[in-house]
DNA sequence: GTCCTATAATTGGACGTCCTATGAATGATT
DNA sequence: AATCATTCATAGGACGTCCAATTATAGGAC
């Protein structure tokens, strides 16, 4: 991409928030900023290795869900609460997924209102060869120590829970 | 927003791995996803204490690199090395200052090709206010314990140098 | 049985990000 | 001095996200 800089941008960032008179916010501000960069960098890599499966990261997770249930089939509305995403957003993916053929939507047979999004041969398919690859090239080396991860996602777990995340 | 759910969807994900057989890339699975859904609620929070001043938390990112340098000018390029964003989100972000006049772009002396970025007395006082609401708001109460909130960003920090943003 | 509110999904619009390609200017090589 | 690769900024397009508004259906209150 492009040149390493010589300093870190956040720790500076930092320096200048307590310089300001904005000690309290500082640590803060620095997490936020973080969290912000990591999301970049993270997705990038993802991303980069869902492309030629012509996948994003989005429609991966629609796959991976649909994946994981008995039925290989679950209403678009349990689709977006179990992934903490807008309902438009659920309906672009999905538009997306169905255009590729790796899904389907079938009337819910108890609530006309709903849709249920049933994955279909190809679609589980493609869902195993991505997680394949994104197991080597990313989930198994996500660029931290053991230590490290397993302490990001404890953090990250408390952040969740006290944003309403789950119970 | 939507009712919090009854376990852990990350969680619940990391299970499902290991019980597919991919143990060793659990951890790193949950630690990205952690990081994506955190990016989302803290994107969330931010966003809301900024509505009202008319920014995003891009165009904010830019006035305050602005307001920190010493004449509060810096060339285009310098805003995106150091925010470590694509030269395009840059000119998206200084196009939207500009109609709102908080910035100015102006030539640079030295290099015809080079474009100068200057924060005017508007986008001053715009970047003070916002940060106060912004330090009230979320950055003195990130939704994290003092020491969760060095952990996360010592962790992060390692992930950041390791992606090459710095040395 | 009708009305009235709540819910499910969609549409259209705004925004930020990245990618690819382009126009302009720089600096080095010859 | 002329050429050529590099660099800077921008334009156009794709994608995911959110918001506000819309349509259709469900279920309760009367």
């Amino acid at each position: 991409m492009s040149e390493p800089l010589s300093l870190d941008p956040i720790a500076e960032a930092e320096r200048h928030w307590r310089r300001h008179g904005w000690p309290d916010a500082a640590p803060g501000m620095a997490a936020v900023t973080s969290i912000m960069r990591a999301h970049q960098i993270v997705l990038a890599r993802v991303e980069a290795v869902l492309r030629p499966h012509r996948l994003t990261f989005a429609r991966y997770e629609v796959l991976m869900l649909l994946s994981f249930s008995r039925t290989g089939t679950l209403p678009m509305k349990l689709v977006g609460s179990r992934l903490q995403v807008h309902p438009t957003s659920v309906t672009n993916a999905v538009d997306r997924l169905q255009d590729a053929g790796l899904v389907r939507r079938e009337p819910h047979p108890d609530d006309a209102r709903s849709l249920l999004v049933a994955l279909t041969d190809s679609g589980r398919d493609v869902a195993r060869a991505a997680t394949t690859d994104l197991n080597a090239a990313v989930f198994s080396q996500p660029g931290l120590s053991p230590a490290g991860t397993a302490e990001l996602v404890r953090v990250l777990t408390d952040l969740r829970r006290g944003a309403g995340d789950f119970t």
